[in-house]
Formats: structure tokens, sequence, C-alpha cells
DNA sequence: TGTGTTTGGGCAAACGTTTGCAATAACTTG
DNA sequence: CAAGTTATTGCAAACGTTTGCCCAAACACA
């Protein structure tokens, strides 16, 4: 997803646009993937002297919730990064290094389908996330 | 688990049998299951009261490491319940309704032996929760 | 373009949780 | 059973996040 179609998505939601926003989701685009709430604050303040810390709350939960943003649980930290449409993957996030790989969502129908179909309760697994350790974390444990 | 052998487990780990450590435990255990920090304290604070939150905080945690209570998140809350070896289950948390539904291990296990498989990748899967809409708020939903 | 309505922003205070610290209490050892 | 060692407590302050308030700014419509 682009600036333009966030920006578009939000008009559409009937947000309205305003420099704050538009300055959070270019930090958000130019992070490269994975910025904390910290960070994005940082960076933005750098661009505008009097952004508030609850101004980027808000509109990352603001962001999160109007689908242009996907939240993505690191460690204790949240993570903030571009929605892709049609890229939608989760994540396997290691206990030790705090690494972040992507996972296909292919892995999850299977469950998906069982809870459904044995329990009828349908699971939201739209930005799910599993905790554990990689297989990088493991080699380097049993040396 | 018991008390009793609650309490053995903490010992035998080298942590020290404090009153303040019995009160939350009895007070877990007599909590049916789904008790708050907050209810934990306000229950615990009723029978000794000098029992401070942050050690409510401090000895949920440690019980939690130390395996004898299981810590659930129902919808943005943390619950706590006495842990049941042998007898280990996951939770199916409603979004609507805050219901939690027992889930057997055996629905994971499949997904847990794909991940070491195809990446290496070793999930923590012993308290995992997952979150959705039950079959009851979703019939009601379509009234 | 100017005016009105209504959302969103900045600020400060509140919230739930964690942490640092000095005093106390639990366990260990003789 | 007494003294020493160390973990744990209560308190207060800090932390990250959320909320209430009032003013400013965005959009709608004339």
């Amino acid at each position: 997803m682009h600036h333009e179609q966030a920006i578009e998505m939000l008009r559409l939601q009937g947000h309205r646009i305003t420099p704050q926003r538009v300055l959070v989701l270019s930090v958000v685009a130019e992070g490269g993937g994975h910025l904390g709430v910290d960070e994005v604050y940082r960076r933005a303040r750098e661009a505008h002297q009097y952004m508030d810390l609850a101004t980027v709350y808000r509109t990352l939960r603001l962001f999160r919730d109007a689908g242009v943003v996907t939240e993505v649980e690191i460690g204790d930290r949240l993570h903030y990064e571009l929605t892709m449409p049609g890229e939608l993957h989760h994540h396997m996030v290691c206990r030790q290094c705090s690494g972040a790989y992507n996972l296909s969502p292919h892995y999850l129908e299977e469950f998906r389908e069982t809870l459904v179909r044995e329990f009828g309760f349908v699971p939201d697994l739209e930005h799910f996330s599993v905790a554990g350790v990689c297989a990088g974390c493991q080699e380097r444990q049993s040396d």
C-alpha cells in the first residue's frame, strides 16, 4: 500500500486528513517495517516540533483500526508497519533474539477450519503472531 | 494442583514461603479460575490489611514463572488460575461476550509440528490463547 | 471564498504496571 | 535456638499508555 492509497482509505472512512496523520503515516512507511511507538514519535517530532506523544498513540490506533497499518507484537513491544493487502502474513517472533519471521497464512488455514468445524468458533487470525525460539538461536544454544 | 503441592514446588525452586504468597495462592485457588489482578488484590487485602498491590503483581508473576498458576488473556485483561498439570488446555476467548472456552492441545499439535519441520522454529504454545467469536455470539448476531 | 459544525490536537492528569530502595522477615548454619 | 545471610516486603516514584478538556483546524455547504 502507498501513501496515497492509505490517505484515500482514511478519507473514505470519514476521517480528517491532518498534517500529523500524514507525518505519522510517512514515518511508518519509511521506517522499513518495524518501528515501535517511541521511535515513531521521535522521528515525527524531528519534523514537526509540536507533535504530541498522545497524538502518536491515537493516530497509530486509528490507522490500525482503519486497516492502513499492521500492529505486530515483538517481544513485549508493539511495532507498526504499513499494511500490505494481498501480502498478508503472520509472524513468528523469537523469544531470544527478538527476530521476527514471516509466516504464510497457509499454515494456519487448517487450524482455523478445525476450530470452526468442531466448535463453531471463528478465530481472529488476521494479526496472528506466535512466540518461540528460532532455528538460529537453538543452534547457538546447543554450542 | 493443590495448595500443598504448589507450596512444595515453590520451596523446591528455592523461593521463600511468606504469608503473602500463601494468601495470594489461596485467593487464586478459591477464585474459581478466572480472577484478574485487581480482584486478587481486593480479596487478599480483605484478609491481610497491609497487602500491597505491588506484591500481588510480583507474586503472580513469580507463580506464573514457577508454573503454579496459569495466565490467561481474556479480552485485554490477564486472569490467573491454578495450573492443572495433565489437564493442560488452551483457550478460545470470545471477543464479544468475553467467554473463555477450553481447547485441547491436540488441536495445536499439527501446527506445532509444521513450524518445527518447515522452519526449525519451536513455538511456545503452553499458554496459547486465540481470540475470536464464539458460536453463541454468532447466532445472536444473525438474529 | 467565507461561515458553521464537528473532529482532532495539545496539554495535563489518570490509569495500570513496574522498579528502586531501605527495612523486615524467612531460611541456613553452627 | 540464636545469629547471619539473603530474599521479599511496603512504600513511593517512574514508566508507558490512555483519557478529559478546551481550543484549533478540517471539511461541508452556501
